[in-house]
DNA sequence: TGTACATCAGTGAACGCGCGTTCACTGATGTAC
DNA sequence: TGTACATCAGTGAACGCGCGTTCACTGATGTAC
């Protein structure tokens, strides 16, 4: 029981002063009103809670990610989902989502995170199994993954770039680029010698042509 | 002349411990062989310090990828050969890319940061000219980016990750998503109902008329 | 050429701070007889 | 029903540590007369 109220008061530290180095034994203890000694009856050190900490923002990621997939029909809707799903928790829990995944080292977390990695797996599969992506899932995710994070992370730490007003538009945009980015480049060969103009111009011709599904 | 000393210091504690929490004023003093205070001498304070050696390492990045860029005719090829060279820099000097882009806070290095940045918005733009992409040079930068990014800062920051053994592969696949879904997304419209199947159909069909240039 | 002086990079000792962690303890709770 | 006892969550005081930073200082260097 005072188990959770730490964990809960943790969080609460995290985001009240927006940054990880306030979440300290000695704060977290004061903020449930015990002293500093006790937090150890509950964890076996400071590493203990912080990786308790992390597990509840994993569990939580995984919950909305896996909820919001299965909410949709097609495979390649569902898969934009996840992203959008992904890019708005980041946002949503920006401390937590650079406690979750910027921390400096290394050995952590294994079952959390791969499970949430598993569950994009599983959508992508779905969506190599329909015939709209090729090519080894495990690969296709690190680069939608990579697309993603790349964006709520740079959002995340370097909130004085001059960023666009329209956030969900950003969102949006790089949801958009690595799907199809995704779906083209499994269809097209690795090398060749034509010049950007022809691409340019093909590319034009053919997205005439295209019925497209937003993923 | 000591001060040269002091950051050339700071960055092979960097390097040789690989974190930046070894990176004190108290060790950089001892490896250059020098007191503590002697640091102050040359710069204001710690915050300084830190940011005299983001300082090298933003300018050491600008200078590989315009170089890079500029030594390529075709603008998609050149915008394709940032992208690379981006990456290939961030795995090499990991934990000083750690140090650039996933600190804590803000309001610091604007000019060189946004130098950087400069240069790809420039190689964008050159795309944008030729008519290979369309659309805010500076939105198509930051998915390009964000995507760049989010690949090499999960290999930094999740070194436990299953990664793939080969990574240049990964990153071209990266480079190609990227590169292609800007292309792609800024032709298609972004709303519509056709489904996944009938989208997977026709990108088939079109990718056997398409010649590529390898972005 | 020789002396007096200003400059200033580097010194040595010390400061206060907040941190994680330890230790022997207290005092309420619940169980066994 | 009443007493003795074990359990164990929480206490209070203290530890050692490394950190950034400060202060008055020293001693070499170069310049002015």
């Amino acid at each position: 029981m005072l188990r959770e109220e730490i964990l809960r008061s943790a969080e609460a530290l995290l985001v009240e002063t927006g940054t990880e180095d306030a979440l300290t034994l000695r704060a977290v203890a004061a903020r449930v009103a015990v002293t500093t000694p006790s937090v150890y009856r509950h964890f076996a050190d400071k590493d203990a809670l912080v990786e308790a900490v992390c597990l509840r923002v994993w569990d939580e990621l995984g919950a909305r990610m896996s909820e919001s997939a299965a909410a949709v029909e097609d495979p390649w809707r569902a898969l934009g989902r996840c992203g959008r799903v992904y890019a708005h928790f980041a946002l949503d829990y920006p401390i937590q989502y650079r406690l979750l995944m910027m921390r400096p080292t290394a050995g952590r977390l294994p079952t959390a995170s791969t499970a949430c990695f598993g569950y994009v797996v599983d959508a992508v599969t779905a969506c190599t199994n329909s015939g709209i992506l090729r090519g080894d899932p495990e690969i296709l995710t690190v680069g939608l993954w990579s697309a993603l994070h790349g964006l709520v992370s740079l959002l995340i730490t370097q909130p004085d770039f001059p960023w666009p007003d329209d956030l969900d538009a950003l969102i949006e945009h790089t949801v958009r680029m690595a799907g199809f980015g995704s779906a083209l480049a499994c269809r097209l060969p690795r090398d060749n010698n034509a010049n950007s103009a022809e691409f340019a111009a093909e590319l034009d011709t053919l997205a005439d042509r295209l019925t497209i599904v937003k993923p």
